[in-house]
Parts: C-alpha cells; sequence; structure tokens
RNA sequence: GAGCGCGUAGCUCAGGGGGAGAGCGCUUGCUUGACGCGCAAGAGGUCGCAGGUUCAAAUCCUGCCGCGCUCACCA
C-alpha cells in the first residue's frame, strides 16, 4: 500500500465498477420505499463548472446516503437543448467557417446543432462521471428527445385548449442582436451611465401658430420620431391649461395632443412624459387607455425604419446622436444631464434590450401561480433554507404572462398551425392535415418554437414519460427533492411547480434545498472573462474528486456564497490522505486473512470486554453516526463534512490510534484480536459514513478490507460487494459507554498537560519525564491508576501517583481534580513560566467573579433554571479549586528560582 | 424604491440566550514503525457600532455603518 493516496489510480476503475454492478439503477419492481432526484440538466454545449460540481456532489450525497438506507434510489440525469445559448454557440462556431445561418437555411442549421448536440452533450455526461454522480444513466433524457418533444406538445395543447395560451400583439423584451423575444425573466437590468435629454416640443395654439414649448425629458431621445402624444398629470397646475392642446413633433412635423393621465408623476423629469407606445412599456399602457396610435420606429434588427423617415437604415444609437444633433441646431435641446439608469440587457448576449411590438405566444400564468403559491404555503413542497420562501412567494404573487414564443431555430416548434384561406389556428400535438376551422389544407406551421423553460418545467415529470401513465411516474413522482441553486428559482423552479401541479395535479418534489453560489476567494463570481475560474476538472485531475468533492460540501453551509480558493482544497485532499494512512495502519496491524472472522455478526465482544478506550471511541462513533444523519435530514451539508473530519481525524486518528498502539505490539493475543476487530468496525464505519461525500477513495479502501477477509453487509443482509450498497452504519445506545467516554476525555487533559510540561521544560520529544500526579480525591485515583500506561505511552512520561507528596521544586499543571507535577532543577526560564501561571490566575479571578456577581444576584438566583444555576455553583467551586491549585503552582515555582 | 443575506482569530468560515470554536496561516520543537499531504505544544478575539428586552446577549429586538444579492415600467 502506498504511503500516499493517489486519486487517479482508482477513481476511473471505481466508477466503471459501480457502472457494470448496475448499483445506480433504479427498480420499477421494488418493495422498497422510492427516493428520486432529477438532475437541473446542463446545457448541452456546456462545460462542468465549479457550480455544477457543486449541485451535483450534493444530489450524490443525498442518492447514496439514500441508497445505503436502502431506498429504492433514482436520480434521473440529462441535458437541456437551452435554445438561445445554444444556438447563439453554435452560429459563433459557423461564423468561424464564414458560415451565417441563414446560408445553411433552418433545417440544415438545426442539423448542425444536433451534430453539436452529440459532442458536448456526451462531454457534459462524461463529466459528471468524473465527479462521481450516481446518476441512473439507462434513464438518461434530453429535454429535445421524442419522448420530451411529445411531452411539450402534450402540455401546450392542453393549456392551449384550457384557454391559458393565447397569442397576440404586444409588447414583448426584444433582443435586437439574437433577433428574439425575451421573457421577463430573461432581461437582466444593469446600472448604466446615460444622459437624460430635455426637449422641447413646440405647442400649437387655436389657430395653428407657435405658442410655445413643452419640455419632455427623455434618456431615449430617437423614440421621439414614434411618439403619439405627451402626457401630465391631470393636477399638474403647471400644465393643467394644455391639455387638450397639440404639440408639433420636432423634426417629424405631426402634430400629437397633450393628454392628461394619472400615471404621470409630478415629479419626475419635467412632469411632462413624451408617450411613444410602440417602444415602452409605460407608454404602451397609457396608449391603451387613451386610444393612441403606435408607431413602430424600428426593425427587428434595431434599425430604424421607413416610420423614421430621414433617419432610416440608421442603428437606434446613431440615431440617438443624430436626432440630438439636429435639435440642437434647430434649438429646440434645452439642455443634458448626466443619468443613471437601469438598462434591460440581454441575458444571454448583453445587447441592450429594445421594446418591441410583435405577435407573440403567452401563457396566462396567475391561475397556474395560484396553486402553486399554496403548494408552498401548505408546506406540500417545503423550501430550504425557509428563507427563500419569501422570494418565491414574492415572484409568484406578482406575476405576469409568460412570453414563451422565440424566435429562433433550435428549440421545440409550436405546435399551431395557420391557415391561409381563413386564419384560424389549429393547436394539435400531432400534425394537422387540415384547418379545424374551414378544413382547408393549406395550413402552414408556426416557425417560432418555444422558451426552453417551457420545456424544462416539465422535466420532473417529463423524464417519466408523461404523458403515457408509466410505471415510472407512479413510484418515483413526485420527486423527493430538487436541489439547484437560487439564481434558478423563478426560471425553473417556480415553472415546475405551476407545471407539475396543472398536470399531475401534485407538487414535483416533496423539497426544494436551495444551495449557495461559488465564488472565488475575493467573493467575486467566476467569470472566464474575469479569468478567476476554479475548472473542476483541473482540481480532480491534481487533487482528486473526492477532495474537491468534500471541500464543496465542508463548505456549503445554508445561506451563504462559498467562496472557494486551492488552500481549502488541499487541506481536504489531506483529509483523504489522512483516512488512507489510518487505513494503512489498521491493515499493517492485522497480519494475514481474517477468515471470516469478522464477517458474520464480527463485532460480538460484550462490553465487559472492551477497553475503556474502545468504549470511548464506540460512543463517539455512535454519536457522530447520530448527528450525521440528523444533519443529513436536514440538508446540513457543511455539518456533516465537520462531524466526520473531527472524527475521524481528530478522534479515531489522534487518540484512539495512539492509544491502542501499545497492545497492537504487546502479546495479549486477546486483546490485540479486540483490538483489530475495535479498528477494523470503526474503520467501516467511518468509510460508510464519509462514502456519499467521498466515494471513491471509501470504495478503493473498502476493497482492501474485503481483501483481508472483511465485509459489510447491504440493507438486504446479504455480502456488500461495495461499499456504496452496504447498509449505512445504524446507532446502536448500547454501545453508547457515557463512563468510559468521560474517563478518556479526562485523560486526554491530563496527557495534553504532561505534554505542555515537556514542552515548557523543552523535554526533546524522544526523552522521558518524571511526573507526579497528584490526584484530589478516590475517583480521580482510580482512573489514573486505570490509565497509567495511556498516560505514560502518549506523554512519554514515568508516571508516580502520589496523593500526599509534592514536589519541593517543580513546574505544574492543573486539570480538574488533579495536579501535575514536574520537577526542575532551575533549568528552565522561571520568569518566563511564571508569567504564564500568573496569566491563568488572573483569567480565573476574573471568571471566578462574574460566576460570584451571578451567584450572589438574587434575581438569578430565582428567575435562572435550576440546573443553570446548580451548573453555576458547580463551575465556580471547580475555578476556585483550580486557582487554590494554580497558586501553589506557583509557590513551587517560585522555589525553583531560589 | 422594496425585500433578503452577511459583518466572530491574520485569512476562510462554523456556532446562535447561561464557561468564545474549526481549518488554513503564524511561533516553537520533532528521522515518534500509519501519514512531513505528518506529529506535538503554543500565541492570537471589547463576536461591526449604539441602544433595548432579559436574572443572563456574540446569540433575541430596534436603529446605524459596511459588504453582497434579488426584485421594481418610472421619463
Amino acid at each position: 500500500m502506498d504511503k500516499t493516496y493517489e486519486p487517479r489510480k482508482v477513481e476511473e476503475k471505481w466508477y466503471r465498477f459501480w457502472i457494470d454492478k448496475g448499483f445506480f439503477r433504479a427498480s420499477t419492481t421494488s418493495q422498497q420505499p422510492p427516493f428520486s432526484i432529477v438532475i437541473p440538466p446542463p446545457n448541452v454545449t456546456g462545460s462542468l463548472h465549479i457550480g455544477h460540481a457543486l449541485n451535483n456532489t450534493l444530489q450524490d450525497i443525498l442518492n447514496r446516503y439514500k441508497k445505503m438506507k436502502g431506498f429504492n434510489v433514482l436520480w434521473v440525469p440529462g441535458t437541456d437543448h437551452a435554445g438561445i445559448a445554444t444556438q447563439t454557440i453554435v452560429e459563433r462556431e459557423l461564423l468561424k467557417e464564414g458560415i451565417k445561418r441563414e446560408d445553411l437555411g433552418r433545417e440544415k442549421f438545426v442539423k448542425r446543432v444536433w451534430k453539436w448536440k452529440e459532442v458536448y452533450g456526451k462531454r457534459i455526461i462524461e463529466q459528471l462521471q468524473r465527479l462521481g454522480a450516481s446518476c441512473d444513466w439507462s434513464r438518461e433524457r434530453f429535454t429535445m428527445d421524442e419522448g420530451f418533444s411529445l411531452a411539450v406538445r402534450e402540455a401546450f395543447v392542453r393549456l392551449y385548449n384550457d384557454g391559458l395560451i393565447y397569442r397576440g400583439h404586444y409588447l414583448v423584451n426584444w433582443c435586437p442582436r439574437c433577433e428574439t423575444a425575451l421573457s421577463d425573466l430573461e432581461v437582466t437590468r444593469e446600472e448604466t451611465k446615460g444622459k437624460l435629454y430635455y426637449l422641447k416640443y413646440p405647442i400649437l395654439s387655436e389657430d395653428g401658430s407657435s405658442d410655445g414649448f413643452v419640455v419632455v425629458a427623455t434618456t431615449r431621445p430617437e423614440t421621439m420620431l414614434g411618439d403619439t402624444a405627451v402626457a401630465v398629470n391631470p393636477n399638474d397646475s403647471r400644465y393643467k391649461h394644455l391639455v387638450g392642446k397639440e404639440v408639433l413633433l420636432p423634426v417629424v412635423g405631426r402634430r400629437i395632443p397633450i393628454i392628461a393621465d394619472d400615471s404621470v408623476d409630478m415629479e419626475m423629469g419635467t412632469g411632462a412624459l413624451k408617450i411613444t407606445p410602440a417602444h415602452d412599456f409605460t407608454d404602451f399602457e397609457i396608449a391603451n387607455r387613451h386610444n393612441l396610435p403606435k408607431i413602430q420606429i424600428m426593425d427587428f434588427r434595431g434599425r430604424m425604419n421607413e416610420n423614421a423617415g430621414k433617419y432610416k437604415g440608421l442603428d437606434r444609437f446613431e440615431c440617438r446622436a443624430r436626432i440630438v444633433e439636429d435639435f440642437e441646431r434647430e434649438g429646440i435641446l434645452q439642455k443634458i444631464e448626466e443619468y443613471n439608469l437601469q438598462l434591460g440587457k440581454c441575458y444571454r448576449c448583453g445587447t441592450v434590450v429594445e421594446p418591441m411590438l410583435s405577435l407573440q405566444w403567452f401563457v396566462h400564468t396567475p391561475p397556474l401561480a395560484h396553486p402553486a403559491i399554496q403548494a408552498v404555503e401548505e408546506g406540500r413542497t417545503r423550501i430550504i433554507p425557509e428563507g427563500w420562501k419569501n422570494t418565491y412567494f414574492e415572484w409568484m404573487r406578482n406575476i405576469r404572462d409568460w412570453c414563451i414564443s422565440r424566435q429562433i431555430w433550435w428549440g421545440h416548434r409550436i405546435p399551431a398551425w395557420f391557415c391561409r384561406d381563413c386564419g384560424g389556428i389549429t393547436v394539435s400535438v400531432g400534425e394537422p392535415k387540415v384547418c379545424r376551422h374551414c378544413l382547408s389544407p393549406n395550413i402552414e406551421q408556426e416557425t417560432d418554437v418555444l422558451d426552453t423553460w417551457f420545456s424544462s418545467a416539465l422535466w420532473p415529470f417529463g423524464v417519466f414519460g408523461w404523458p403515457e401513465q408509466t410505471q415510472e411516474l407512479r413510484i418515483f413522482y413526485p420527486t423527493s427533492v430538487l436541489v439547484t441553486s437560487f439564481d434558478i428559482l423563478f426560471f425553473w423552479v417556480a415553472r415546475m411547480m405551476m407545471m407539475g401541479i396543472r398536470f399531475m395535479g401534485d407538487v414535483p418534489f416533496r423539497d426544494v434545498y436551495i444551495h449557495a453560489l461559488v465564488r472565488d476567494e475575493k467573493g467575486e463570481k467566476m467569470s472566464k472573462t474575469k479569468g478567476n475560474v476554479i475548472d473542476p476538472l483541473d482540481i480532480m485531475d491534481e487533487y482528486g474528486a473526492d477532495a474537491l468533492r468534500f471541500s464543496l460540501t465542508a463548505l456549503a453551509a445554508q445561506g451563504r456564497d462559498i467562496r472557494l480558493s486551492l488552500p481549502i482544497i488541499e487541506g481536504y485532499r489531506n483529509f483523504m490522505n489522512k483516512i488512507w494512512n489510518a487505513s494503512r495502519f489498521v491493515f499493517l496491524n492485522i497480519d494475514g486473512k481474517l477468515r471470516g472472522e469478522y464477517s458474520d455478526s464480527w463485532f460480538s465482544f460484550k462490553s465487559e470486554e472492551l477497553s475503556v478506550a474502545d468504549k470511548w471511541i464506540l460512543t463517539r462513533l455512535n454519536r457522530v453516526i447520530r448527528e450525521v444523519e440528523e444533519s443529513l435530514e436536514k440538508y446540513e451539508f457543511d455539518k456533516v463534512a465537520r462531524l466526520i473530519y473531527q472524527f475521524i481525524w481528530g478522534d479515531f486518528c489522534d487518540w484512539y490510534i495512539e492509544l491502542v498502539k501499545p497492545v497492537l505490539s504487546g502479546n495479549n493475543t486477546g486483546a490485540i484480536k479486540r483490538t483489530q476487530a475495535v479498528l477494523i468496525k470503526v474503520l467501516a464505519s467511518s468509510l460508510q459514513l464519509l462514502h456519499p461525500i467521498a466515494p471513491f477513495i471509501t470504495e478503493e479502501l473498502y476493497s482492501r478490507l474485503r481483501g483481508i477477509g472483511f465485509t459489510l453487509k447491504t440493507p438486504g443482509g446479504e455480502d456488500a460487494e461495495s461499499i456504496a450498497v452496504s447498509s449505512y452504519p445504524v446507532f446502536k445506545e448500547n454501545e453508547i459507554f457515557e463512563d468510559a467516554h468521560q474517563e478518556i476525555e479526562f485523560i486526554k487533559q491530563v496527557i495534553v498537560g504532561i505534554r505542555n510540561l515537556r514542552a515548557v521544560v523543552r523535554a526533546h520529544p524522544s526523552s522521558k519525564v518524571d511526573v507526579i500526579l497528584v490526584p484530589d480525591n478516590e475517583a480521580v485515583l482510580e482512573r489514573i491508576k486505570r490509565n497509567s500506561d495511556h498516560i505514560a505511552n502518549l506523554s512519554r512520561a514515568s508516571v508516580i501517583i502520589s496523593q500526599h507528596e509534592k514536589p519541593k521544586k517543580a513546574i505544574a499543571q492543573v486539570v480538574e481534580g488533579l495536579q501535575i507535577f514536574l520537577p526542575v532543577e532551575g533549568l528552565i526560564d522561571v520568569d518566563r513560566e511564571m508569567e504564564r501561571i500568573k496569566r491563568e490566575i488572573s483569567k480565573l479571578i476574573k471568571d471566578l467573579e462574574v460566576s460570584q456577581k451571578k451567584l450572589s444576584n438574587r434575581d438569578f438566583l430565582e428567575r435562572a433554571p435550576e440546573d443553570v444555576v446548580e451548573k453555576e455553583r458547580e463551575k465556580f467551586e471547580e475555578l476556585s479549586q483550580k486557582k487554590r491549585k494554580m497558586e501553589e503552582v506557583l509557590e513551587k515555582l517560585k522555589e525553583v528560582g531560589t
């Protein structure tokens, strides 16, 4: 066995083993309770990033844990076609070859994208496998595979027939670069420095002559070309007299009315608002109230159209500059101010979004949102951590209709056909032959595709074969938990809730666990442009998948972002190595094969046969088992990791192994056998606890345990050929030994005390020192007697127990009920040691004062719970005893100095 | 503008009404028969600030300061 764990030597082997054995395959005939998770499907063209690593590690932990608990676990994997994102990437690649998508035409282009999908979809799947994801790959799905396409059409048709999908002319967010409509969510607002332009519109008097100006303020002067009114607040005394009059729209020369509308804020700008109904959401609504015409002045690429007159053909930003110039020349530009505004940008490409009037498809969401809100209110779906509930409610309660049509090629084509004869719409799952309304065969399918998130919303039941009523749906829906990050709470989680309830009549998941975002060590979001990405694949190459997984788990505290850095990962890589070496120690101390000695109810020692140390470690183990399970059930992943880390390193390695070394090198065969058994039991259980987080190293070490003849059982009671299918450790009340636990905890203090004294006298680690232990009472005396070997071995001391004699010249330590003396002959830095003791005494005095104050406070005595008061009394007693002893120690020191 | 989260050791973070914790880093010592990716012993903190509630506040409440995020059609 190597001295250092080398993950690269084993990881691939074990993953193949798990797959070959079919351990990740779920059963549709099992009697076991189901546990199911659907993966948040990564983008097909994407590459595994650190966020995926976290997301899938957490899911894997839950799945592997439940598997070991005997559940019929199903983790459904898959990928998302990610419409706009994927199309953009493929377009960019094609451009490198000098090909535009229009050159290929729709059909050929889509074929090219499928090719990409084949290559890159596979890549991300391999990367997930590299991470160790225990997905049931036989059930891998893609949001555009045949079955899923059927589900999408079915859902669309049903919603349409129920009147929840409609088509109409509305103002939508439009990306002029992607040339498609976007939903509200796909627009991100960014604070941008801009300018506020004050434009003077000449007022027309009754006779048509000019009569002064009304000044409007705007951040987008170019939109004035499409102005159809100026609006003021009806209560605005500055403008009251102008309502009903007209202004002459400069440059254009059109007459437009001055109207009154309540929604105009008198404080804002000049209080007079120019109305461009076809390019602004507020204006659109005002226009509807006043029956104003809507003049579109741009084409879908963001260039001025024929309605822009002489500006036709200009890009919208060029046009802005020209308009401003022209206003200035005419003397009707009053002023320009610096102005910060929240600009809407396309979340995919960052282009400034243009509100555009167009014919689009929408989902009418409030009727879907209502039951989805209720489900969370009633706790049928729990959101964890709870804080996100409010965010969910907030969004759901203010939900607006969802624009689902996209003018791109890659995606689910909307299953609607338009009739060239009667203009009617036929919506159908299969391809219709004739128009539903006039029976004309002269029909044509909608060219728009659906928003990617429309199909993602069906994921939790689409993957199980919906709309067919499959066995999988019956068993695994609702899924047990969804693990995701908060940035797609609205995009995805909320919509799955709506669709799941609508089509399945039940929530899509019992729990939603929302985890953090992974940031860099400075707390910044990782991005390729910033160059601060930590690539999980590099990390796995260098440190191993387990180290990465453990790092992410240990940092996955609820409600806080993860700041990941290499030193942290290195630390947990070291932990993996520690486990490796602890196991190595165990193996080195078991000669030959166990020959099944321990495999069949192999741990069968009666409590009186166990040593105090054995009892101590078993107590610790059992408590850790319980705490780990409690934490897992609450999704407290960081706590799980900490508990296991502390137990393996801090308890098992630092103390148990050290305590047991003399036994193993002794010649008491019975004691050796028993110790070996405890070592194996504790090691095996530790590996099991660790397995969900670090599957590879634990499998490797388990295989070595099998090599020496030790086997775990499956939940079904059979020999487990893999730790992945072994039965999770169970808390056993009869392996809790409170007395032994306290005894070893006490002995640890004694040992640390002596080591501390050794450091004071600068004793060389290999040299022995003489110490005199002076116990207060019989109980302490007995404890020390029982453990004098442990003390002597772990502190390299010759121990003398004395109830009366105390050395004259010595340095000392005090632990509860015990003084530890180390005689010295003036070879030490007495002043420094005195300083140390004095510091300690003054701290004791301070603590005593606090305690004293409490105990002399009548309110405390009367109102505090009895046990708290009692504990305070004990504490006071203990502190004052310790103080007395420390003072004594100080006296001894003085003598050393003389 | 509204809402949410976070300020605890030099750094990264647990904890969350009754004796301040971990890892890393730092100091000192170590060819300790598992491991130097290690062992041992240490130093290091008015728990952001100010009030309040309470017998008792790092912990609960209010305000403030700082950092971050989300939502919002505001010219």
